[in-house]
RNA sequence: GUGGGCGUAGCUCAGCUGGUAGAGCUCAGGAUUGUGACUCCUGCGGUCGAGGGUUCGAACCCCUUCGUCCACCCCA
């Protein structure tokens, strides 16, 4: 019979992974606690409508990536390829939005069936966050400058380049579209294939094609600043300035184009060079017209996501995880005999009540004393504490440092809690 | 969806022009009756990804298929 293993493209993350994990959503929950922003929570699907009427019918997430099925009662459902669309529903349904202003960040699974490959799953996990309410480029500010906060926390500041455009209105990308389209349909020929293709399905996602011939062709070609109404451009001046002050560098990417429908006005793309072909490490943008688009008030909106693989194959290829971040024990409490067995367990019960903070790690399993010493090696705790018939008789415990030269001691069984300070320091 | 690389023990890998399966690590036991991490010895562990073909004989050659990785497309 054929073994059952994970689908393609959905990982288990092991237990020497979440250490690891933890440390990042830790640091992220810190960084955006600090900014005043709420965790919401939604469910995983949605009615296939949802994403659609958002993301953009022609895109390729709707096209031929999304995990779509059939609900019992023949409603089309859709497992969430992005968080946008949920967050703006949830938020809508309960009247979070309703003449105020929000600060919101979710995070969890996403669902895209693409080709997996370094840094691409098709079970992939991000973190959103997205504000509404506020239609001036200082929350578009406040954006990139907590995540420039968050790339400092984390120690990735000088691997990760921030890239920004404004695509304007919907009205001025039309405009351009059609200018564009115009332009590179006299160079039909001399475009890669792609390119061609995407001359009618997304023409603005030529802008940044790969191929050295398009972009020489794109260089006579006509640019969307031309296009771009006077409000885009006063936001997107505003935006700049306030980013000069905060400090955060960017360098203004002109073809820089977002894949979903939604955005307008400020887009942005936080870049590493250091993961191959999947760089893009969160990326978001400016989306005025969703709210309403999906049946709300009119609501002013920014957000963006970050890909969590990413972000965690990026911290440990740079090496930047901490190495207090680790699944190691503290205390590894060993039971030689079966009467030491529940003195054992009532042992670690206690050290537990003194020291919460601590991994206490009781030996269950029975075994030899070598085994169990071997265990509590392996266990990475510092302290082994050693109960057999000898010590139970005297009413000691043996305390025996494993990662120093400290001798091992002798002490009475109430002691131990407070000896182990010695040797994991206070709390 | 397209292209290429790779599938041998739990992990990392070796295996010559085809001759019947190996090492290191891990794990268990011992050298050391109650002392880990170093050393030495012993042991457990494999339908060589799967199916078919060629051959006296296939881990090795051929076909198919699945998985995986990298890149394209696209995206976080």
């Amino acid at each position: 019979m054929a073994k059952i293993q994970a689908i393609r493209g959905m990982n288990d993350i092991l237990p020497d992974q979440t250490p690891v994990w933890q440390f990042f959503e830790r640091t992220v929950r810190q960084v955006l606690k600090a900014y005043g922003y709420q965790e919401i929570r939604m469910p995983i699907v949605e009615l296939t409508d949802l994403f659609k009427r958002s993301i953009g019918e022609v895109t390729d997430i709707v096209e031929k990536e999304m995990y779509t099925f059939e609900d019992r009662n023949g409603d089309s459902l859709t497992l969430r390829p992005e968080g946008t669309a949920g967050c703006v529903r949830a938020s809508e349904e309960h009247g979070l939005l309703f003449n105020q202003t929000r600060r919101l960040w979710y995070t969890g699974p996403m669902f895209r069936h693409e080709r997996p490959q370094k840094g691409r799953y098709r079970q992939f996990h991000q973190i959103g966050v997205e504000c509404f309410g506020m239609t001036g480029p200082d929350i578009d500010a406040e954006l990139l400058i907590l995540t420039a906060r968050l790339w400092s926390a984390l120690g990735l500041q000088p691997h990760a380049r921030l890239e920004i455009n404004s695509i304007g209105t919907a009205q001025a990308r039309r405009n351009f579209k059609e200018a564009l389209v115009n332009y590179l349909t006299e160079f039909k020929d001399q475009l890669d294939g792609d390119s061609q293709r995407r001359l009618a399905s997304n023409p603005l996602r030529i802008l940044d094609s790969k191929n050295a011939e398009t972009q020489r062709i794109l260089d006579n070609a006509p640019v969307l600043d031309d296009f771009l109404d006077d409000e885009s451009i006063a936001h997107f001046d505003r935006l700049r300035q306030l980013l000069d002050v905060a400090g955060v560098s960017y360098t203004v990417n002109p073809r820089l184009v977002r894949g979903l429908d939604y955005y307008g006005k400020t887009v942005f793309e936080w870049i590493t060079d250091s993961l191959g072909a999947q760089g893009t490490i969160c990326a978001g943008g400016r989306y005025d017209g969703l709210v309403e688009q999906l049946g709300g008030k009119s609501t002013p909106a920014v957000g963006f996501a970050m890909g969590m693989e990413r972000l965690i194959l990026l911290l440990e290829t740079l090496n930047l995880v901490p190495d207090s971040v680790t699944g190691d024990a503290d205390v590894y409490v060993t039971a030689m005999g079966e009467t030491a067995v529940p003195a054992a367990m009532a042992l670690s019960e206690a050290i537990r009540n003194e020291r919460p903070d601590a991994v206490v790690i009781t030996h269950c399993g029975g075994g030899s004393f070598k085994s169990q010493m071997k265990k509590a090696d392996r266990s990475g705790a510092k302290v082994a504490i050693i109960l057999g018939e000898n010590e139970l008789e005297a009413g000691t415990v043996a305390l025996k440092p494993l990662r120093s030269d400290q001798p091992q001691i002798d002490i009475v069984q109430s002691q131990v809690a407070a000896a182990l300070t010695d040797y994991l320091g206070s709390r």
